[in-house]
DNA sequence: AGACGTTACATGCAGGCGCATGAAATGCGC
DNA sequence: GCGCATTTCATGCGCCTGCATGTAACGTCT
């Protein structure tokens, strides 16, 4: 009797597991093939266009992300060899860097968010 | 109106991204400190053990992993270099592998066992 | 001002993954 | 039995990731 919740817990888990990786294969797969961007770009691009702000600071976009720093560095490093974003100095603090939207940028994030959301409604149900 | 759902389709996934990857971090950080082995590996074992069969061939393995066949041949190579687990040619198709637990597989799962199920118990709420 | 710990990014390195391909065994149609 | 598509696993390749480290700028304390 003490033996079900754990067998519940390891289906949870797995349930988990198979539904974040198909889900982020298909992402992968069709921004890639639609768009020439991989899922962690994009993520990176849509918080960035959801900020708000004009500009952001590195280190406030690796927050509410999952990539750990090194891995958001060379995102950035990818976007912006595809034009896609700009590196600027922030004057406030010479440490930081801003990341900018360029116009492609948005354009590109634009088109591939459709991409992205019919994706997830087709992989989460509701 | 019409965009509420959108949005929550969103978050829903940026939760479950959240959760897997700091789960599956986590994981893998805690079986590679205290059992030297990887999560894809302890997955593949745990996998093997509760099917009940004695050996069980790759491809049957890795039908209820979320693992790309190439990602298992790698994960059970590894497994086999560690001496958890045995390749055995598979008499009824010789195209086939049989993946066998050893007896030192056996004992390192369970070991780890225990270590999977609490790191699990502390990140899923049910 | 000078020394020291801290913070923000970038990068070398090792390792895992998926895709495409290779090699061997099987099965099917004729 | 022979040829050809198919299945099963292994592997070369390129890419991405995290960890550890390096570099520069900041803040603080004296």
């Amino acid at each position: 009797m003490a033996v079900a919740p754990e067998r519940e817990l390891v289906n949870q888990w797995r349930d988990l597991a198979t539904c974040y990786n198909k889900t982020a294969a298909a992402l992968d797969r069709e921004l890639q093939e639609q768009h020439g961007m991989g899922l962690s770009e994009f993520e990176a691009l849509d918080r960035l266009v959801e900020s708000g702000e004009e500009k952001v600071r590195m280190h406030q976009l690796a927050s509410d992300m999952y990539l750990s720093q090194s891995a958001l560095s060379r995102t950035v490093a990818r976007l912006e060899r595809s034009g896609l974003v700009e590196r600027a100095i922030c004057y406030d603090d010479r440490r930081s860097v801003f990341v900018r939207l360029t116009e492609t940028g948005s354009v590109r994030h634009g088109q591939a968010r459709d991409t992205h959301r019919h994706v997830l409604a087709d992989h989460l149900d509701r």
